[in-house]
DNA sequence: TAGATTGTTAATCGATTAACAATC
DNA sequence: TAGATTGTTAATCGATTAACAATC
């Protein structure tokens, strides 16, 4: 009973949720939903329903208590347990997200990288060890890593994907500009940054000219 | 009648068709929605719906033809008009993106960094100048800059975001955990790791034990 | 002609929003 | 008590999928 669904869109807003609520708890003991969807210009009851997938402790007139739901979302997003992970392409963009410090913030433990150029193979990036591709399977399954982040090109990111599933990995975290097909009970996570430069490229564009006659 | 209206979701799947077309205009002169749906494991009224938002010009039993339809996406991304952009915050974060190259296929040109730290001021990262973050008004409205990359702590975020607004800057990539609230007009395009993180983490801990009974 | 494929119209699904009753 | 706030049920909206007619 204690595991309610939580849809992907609401998950995907308790983190900001909880980043509010940490701001504030020094300063406030309770804390309406309409006071949060204020904060963020979201709708009061899409919170609430928000706030009820992981809660439901709200008391009319006096809101939440700030600690209670703190707790609550770091006990439904488990921040505390970390995720042993292997980073696929260590190119321009992996070596930019091995560097990346913050992830540690949310559990996210690289233990390796993996490359298949001879070069950056046995050098280390930020501390983390750079190996051959072919280690890829042995490491994975000798260290149980649990997710993956793929950031080689988008024409062998099914390959390196298929490689991940087959040694039980079941999260998948992707970088390349391609869809990934993956068998049940594996989750794929996009991450396409081309994706979003299209969305925002052709807002520019659709605002100067709109059609050339 | 050239401008017809692209839903966000299918103007994501634009590039994704783009790079496959790209990688199979050698040895294919035409190809089908049936076709391409399967590659990715997408329905296939779904292909036709989204090339047909760039197209119409399929043919029955035939298909579309390669080489038109990579022409036709490319119009609508316009890939080949530069963006020009500022990244606001060089920390860890934003000094990976700025070192990534891959931006530069996709039209993107980071014009400078800024950041209120000393010691970072009036260096470059991957030959980009970082500036202090007083500069950024003078920068932006001289450089007549269109695009925002926001890297700041999700504390500062919306006070970034505003400015960048008053700027004129109508489209804005947040990479901070944070929703932004931004005049009518201007776009943000979220890339928020840590949702993304939330999302695959809660599948990991879910697989595992499920309610503690 | 037969069959693959397109494009359209209707049905389904999930998420957001609106309306409202319950409660402190 | 009055009013703010919660939680629920119904309406709306947009996107995906299914069914089907049109066409090469």
């Amino acid at each position: 009973m204690d595991e309610k669904i939580i849809s992907a869109r609401t998950l995907r807003r308790l983190p900001v949720y909880l980043h509010y609520l940490n701001s504030i708890q020094d300063h406030c003991r309770n804390i309406s939903a309409t006071a949060i969807s204020e904060e963020f210009g979201l709708n009061d009851v899409q919170v609430r329903k928000d706030l009820n997938a992981v809660s439901g402790t709200g008391r009319p007139k006096t809101g939440y208590v700030v600690t209670e739901l703190i707790a609550q979302i770091e006990s439904v997003l488990d921040c505390r347990t970390e995720s042993k992970t292997v980073l696929v392409g260590a190119g321009n963009l992996g070596k930019a997200l091995l560097s990346y410090e913050g992830f540690r913030d949310f559990g996210l433990n690289i233990i390796a990288a993996f490359d298949n150029s001879p070069t950056i193979c046995g050098t280390l990036v930020n501390g983390k060890p750079v190996l051959p591709l072919t280690d890829l399977e042995t490491v994975c399954r000798e260290k149980h890593i649990q997710l993956g982040i793929i950031t080689v090109p988008a024409s062998q990111a099914q390959e390196i994907c298929d490689r991940l599933a087959a040694c039980g990995i079941t999260a998948i975290w992707n970088f390349a500009p391609t869809i990934l097909r993956v068998p049940a009970g594996v989750l794929v996570e996009n991450e396409n940054l081309a994706s979003s430069l299209a969305i925002l490229s052709k807002h520019l564009r659709a605002e100067k000219g709109g059609a050339p006659t």
